[in-house]
DNA sequence: TCAATAATAATAACGATTACTATTATAATC
DNA sequence: GATTATAATAGTAATCGTTATTATTATTGA
């Protein structure tokens, strides 16, 4: 996942960033690169996923998926996500408070709430005790 | 993603689930597949995935991902995940109560925590209105 | 200006997942 | 129990999102 990333200026990682900072579609690696496209036509593929992955990787923006397409979004602020099974589409509730599980949020959104997926992502004990070992032997 | 999903008895999807809950360590479809034909050595992988479809879309299974790899659980306890940046592993944290994007969670699990996801998975407001119409029209 | 190297465009390769097809298993009806 | 309809399966091919590769370009620091 790319953990350590040197950081240079990039024209290409810039545009990426604000033209998914305007859009509130949650838009897919390929949805962002047709947009992208039309700022800088000559922009590949590669470029788009291997800059989300960074900035996924900085903290800067996160990723979301449901095992079908993987979503990206520049919302930082404190929401959760609610997605259709049918269409795929992705909503976001901001007015959160209590317990999440509770699907008693479903009413926020007007979606008819089937399951609920609650996430962390970090560092595994194990992993994290190998990264120091590696630190000492630096 | 399957939704209207005739159901008929089915050896194979029978071992499935009884080996996916046999398991705590939220495995992939190939992982699975792998334990799986221990049972069945004739099983197919396609019918892997699409008994693990089935399963969750009957809500009797979950699934997740980061993104990467797709995983799935049996154990349908409230409870979330948490998964390694770095080796993929997902643990479970049985011990909620509050407000889980709070990052404190971090401390019953060992892990490092970077970022959070709550992801609730339903059918939009758009695709409750189609659906209606067509029964309607059945 | 020059050297080192991160970032890129273009493309090839990969691999998880889905689609397809002939066959088999299930359940309902006779 | 035989017959029929069809869901489910095994085996395989095809798809497609993502990653890897490589030669080139852009950035940074000396």
């Amino acid at each position: 996942m790319n953990t350590g990333v040197p950081q240079r200026k990039s024209t290409q990682r810039d545009v990426i960033y604000q033209e998914l900072m305007k859009m509130t579609s949650h838009p897919t690696a390929i949805e962002l690169y047709e947009v992208v496209r039309k700022v800088l036509p000559k922009v590949s593929l590669g470029t788009v996923y291997r800059n989300l992955d960074q900035l996924v990787s900085n903290g800067t923006i996160v990723k979301m998926s449901n095992g079908t397409s993987v979503r990206y979004d520049a919302d930082m602020s404190k929401h959760i996500h609610i997605r259709c099974i049918i269409c795929d589409t992705v909503a976001d509730v901001h007015e959160i408070s209590g317990d999440p599980i509770d699907t008693s949020y479903s009413e926020l959104s007007g979606f008819k709430v089937i399951s609920c997926n609650v996430e962390f992502f970090g560092i595994c004990p194990s992993c994290l005790a190998k990264s120091m070992d590696k630190d000492l032997s630096d």
